[in-house]
DNA sequence: GCAAATGTCGCCGTTTGA
DNA sequence: CGGATCAAACGGCGACAT
């Protein structure tokens, strides 16, 4: 008696934060249009209600794309990229402040127009999910097509799906034909259309791993399904080695998660211009101890405590460190935080410029009961509103 | 003067407690 | 009693993802 085979799909929207722009912007459909960078650049509404937009040659400063259009990847412009050295290829291309809010709404949106055709929704951060429709009685495409036109009728957005029998394939094959894709894979579709991919197409296997197969001459999942194991095990050792080696066959065997809690919480920032431990310590301090309060303020809108407090320090020359210090109790308390975080400060020793600070919370736990025996009370009470309006 | 913000996970060396 | 041992926790850090 063998387990029916599973179907999962993995939903991915089309240009996200871009398209949820375009709704806003519809005159900008067609262009190439990038979002991201630091503040200002909003559009600016002229006398004949017209709009402009600033263009990604006006850019000035520190910041990367977080998504574009279409249009201006075609430009050779990707998320991730600087914004400096993005003005460079594409002076032209639109350029749009980023609106989480606007995005988070959006997301809301679409997934709960998922969750009306299929209610198995395994959470994949903003624009993504898994899908666990095993257990649903209609047939595959039916079930697709359905999750397609509720998504648009509920947003006037397109996604594109993948569907196999686990979270692997479907992950890569949601891409394959993108945009608004819809894309079926079987076992037996594996070796003509995943193994021609590049190994890179594998979620996780990054920069770090796809360079290193390249060095024994694996580059696509093809070479990598029948590469020596015992070569991968001396080169990645036992455990990666052995996830490598069932990947390449598509062998996947995790669950759709529904629920998951988090693990940490973490706010960081990036300086302007990189600052001076001394000279600027002022301001160091004031950032700092506001990320601390932040962080503070974050736990308590979720309702954790924390027991273990950790800062990240990112140098001028991008080389990075972290310092965690673990509390006899949890806290979500801002001047305990802060307290903690300073120990960790301490433990850095700062002879270079500072380009980022940040300050995370972990080994958390659920605020259920009030802190009677604790050193510190909780701060403020509810009355007072958190900036940010996630959940 | 290219390189954000937030989060998860795994590995590994060290510390700690029994 | 000092030393060996072992597991769990801790802390640092890198890789990866969206």
């Amino acid at each position: 008696m063998d387990t029916p085979r599973r179907r999962i799909a993995h939903l991915d929207m089309d240009a996200f934060y871009a398209s949820v722009e375009l709704l806003r912007y519809p005159e900008l459909r067609g262009l190439p249009v990038v979002i991201g960078g630091r503040r200002i650049h909003q559009p600016e509404l002229l006398d004949d209600g017209s709009r402009r937009f600033a263009r990604l040659r006006d850019y000035v400063g520190r910041g990367v794309i977080t998504t574009s259009t279409y249009e201006a990847r075609a430009l050779g412009v990707f998320s991730g990229m600087g914004l400096m050295k993005a003005a460079r290829l594409a002076p032209d291309a639109f350029l749009l402040p980023v609106d989480f809010d606007a995005y988070r709404h959006y997301s809301r949106l679409f997934k709960t127009a998922v969750a009306s055709v299929a209610s198995h929704i395994e959470d994949r951060g903003i624009d993504e999910i898994y899908i666990d429709l095993s257990d649903l009685p209609e047939d595959t495409l039916t079930l697709a097509r359905d999750i397609k036109q509720a998504v648009a009728q509920a947003t006037g957005l397109s996604c594109s799906i993948g569907i196999s029998p686990n979270k692997l394939l479907s992950k890569i094959c949601s891409d394959l034909e993108k945009p608004d894709g819809l894309t079926l894979l079987e076992p037996g579709d594996i070796p003509l259309r995943i193994w021609p991919l590049p190994v890179s197409k594998i979620n996780g296997i990054g920069p770090k791993a796809t360079e290193k197969l390249a060095a024994l001459g694996i580059a696509t999942i093809d070479h990598l399904a029948h590469a020596d194991p015992s070569v991968l095990q001396t080169q990645f050792g036992r455990s990666y080695a052995e996830w490598l080696c069932n990947v390449a066959q598509g062998i996947d065997v995790r669950p759709v998660a529904t629920r998951s809690e988090p693990k940490s919480i973490s706010r960081e920032t990036t300086f302007e211009r990189d600052l001076h431990p001394r000279n600027d310590r002022t301001t160091l301090t004031e950032v700092f101890t506001k990320l601390c309060h932040q962080v503070a303020a974050d736990l308590q809108r979720k309702g954790y405590l924390s027991r273990t407090i950790g800062i990240k320090i990112r140098f001028d020359d991008f080389h990075t460190v972290t310092r965690d210090l673990t509390l006899p109790n949890p806290t979500a308390d801002p001047v305990t935080i802060r307290r903690a975080a300073g120990e960790c400060l301490r433990r850095v020793s700062l002879d270079q410029k500072l380009r980022l600070l940040g300050v995370r919370a972990g080994a958390m736990s659920s605020n259920a009961a009030p802190d009677v025996w604790g050193e510190s009370t909780q701060g403020e009470l509810p009355l007072v509103q958190a900036t940010r309006a996630d959940d």
